[in-house]
DNA sequence: AGGCTGCTGCCATTATCCGGCAGTGGCGGA
DNA sequence: TCCGCCACTGCCGGATAATGGCAGCAGCCT
């Protein structure tokens, strides 16, 4: 492979990942020698890429490059089509259908090889088994996560008991079968997850709640691993 | 100047100019004889440039090799993270890595918004049970799909039988626990499909199969409505 | 304090690049 | 039809840059 091949290569790699990378990890994934790593980031950092190197932590590539990045591979349209046909396959109406259109946005910027790749993809996902259709409208729990609002669900759990509460909705997951909203719950003053399709009405509130999306993320994750940890320490 | 900042420079020149440009300016303009320009302009093409040279007329970088910028709704971007979080977490590991390197490419040249919204979306795929892994490189699978080539397989299906034949491969089917390699069969002269777990070797030939894939999956679906209309008539 | 990591200098070997030259073929204008 | 322009390719010898290894220094975090 030569030097400038590898370059665009490193620029890709960095753009993937979003945490630092050490440098060592890098050279590794390219097939290159350590100093010669550093080389090329110095040379990508020469040509105005802002590519931030901390001693202890590694690599993380500042967004703004001015140069935008090529085209993408057979490979990468292949996964695009194959995860947008899933959703439209799996997900709810509103979400299927912003699948299929985003698809057909990225198919109006790739030269014609690659769209008759796109529209002759040959990976399809099998129709699972029927996913029970939500009472609610899933768009209005997305819009609520979206823009950091309180909702009011209206829910009844696997005994069947009904209830009212107040939650803080910030991640929304897809099982096989399933769907679970996560949420910090106002009523339990503890982290819940509730299957959509027994949330019976769901209410967009008008007050955010106060908490940014992603410090709940992570301090839900974090409960989930204490969790687990005591679960272990339980045996 | 090294020959990789060249190519960078090369490239934006190119996309300064609509125009076709001559060989002979652009050797000057960055200060190399021409016979290096007709070797920088082949090196970009073999990383997927489409640069068109006509003789007479000069050079032009067709639209197709650089990403230009993307504008999507939010809902449009929770739905691509979404599929490549499924893609990343189901397919075997190439898709999976395309998947976000795909994703990577987009956030590139999404506006800084939208970047926020994929980084912070909220849509998680659960894991789901262990796929069993394939014993073969799915990665080749997808490769003669995509080139329309023959296969040779090593197969033992359900009961444990072993056989060897060759294949016209021209999808896969991805189940929730299984992915399906459906091609058409020499041996059978018939479609059959192939759990990919259960093929121990693939062989890629270098022989095309004298048949459109499009084409082929058009068959195999009306063979399959054929079959289940006559299940219907059995009834 | 110690481990991990970024970063730089030096050097011999090696691979690559470079320019020039000659030749082919497509194109359009004289 | 001829001629000039231009894209493109193959070849070659000399120039140049890239590469990897080693050694060493400096931050950062636990």
């Amino acid at each position: 492979m030569s030097r400038s091949e590898r370059l665009f290569d490193l620029l890709q790699l960095l753009r993937r990942h979003r945490h630092p990378v050490s440098g060592r990890v890098l050279a590794d994934e390219i097939g290159v020698s350590l100093r010669t790593l550093y080389r090329d980031i110095a040379a990508l950092q020469a040509q105005g890429a802002t590519i931030e190197g901390e001693a202890g932590a590694g690599y993380v590539l500042r967004p703004g490059f001015l140069l935008p990045p090529l085209m993408f591979p057979p490979e990468e349209i292949e996964a695009l089509v194959l995860g947008s046909r899933w959703v439209a396959g799996r997900a709810d109406g509103r979400l299927a259908e912003a699948a299929l259109s985003a698809l057909a946005r990225i198919g109006a910027v790739l030269p014609v090889e690659l769209r008759a790749e796109m529209e002759a993809s040959a990976l399809f996902v099998a129709p699972g088994a029927p996913i029970p259709a939500d009472s609610i409208d899933p768009a209005l729990l997305r819009k609520a996560i979206r823009t950091e609002r309180k909702l009011t669900l209206a829910y009844r759990d696997a005994g069947g008991v009904a209830s009212e509460r107040v939650v803080w909705p910030f991640a929304l997951a897809f099982f096989d079968q399933v769907r679970l909203l996560i949420g910090w719950c106002e009523l339990r003053g503890d982290f819940r997850s509730f299957r959509t399709d027994r949330i019976a009405k769901a209410l967009l509130m008008e007050a955010r709640y106060p908490a940014r999306r992603a410090e709940l993320i992570q301090r839900w994750k974090q409960a989930k691993h204490a969790a687990e940890a005591q679960k272990l320490d339980a045996c």
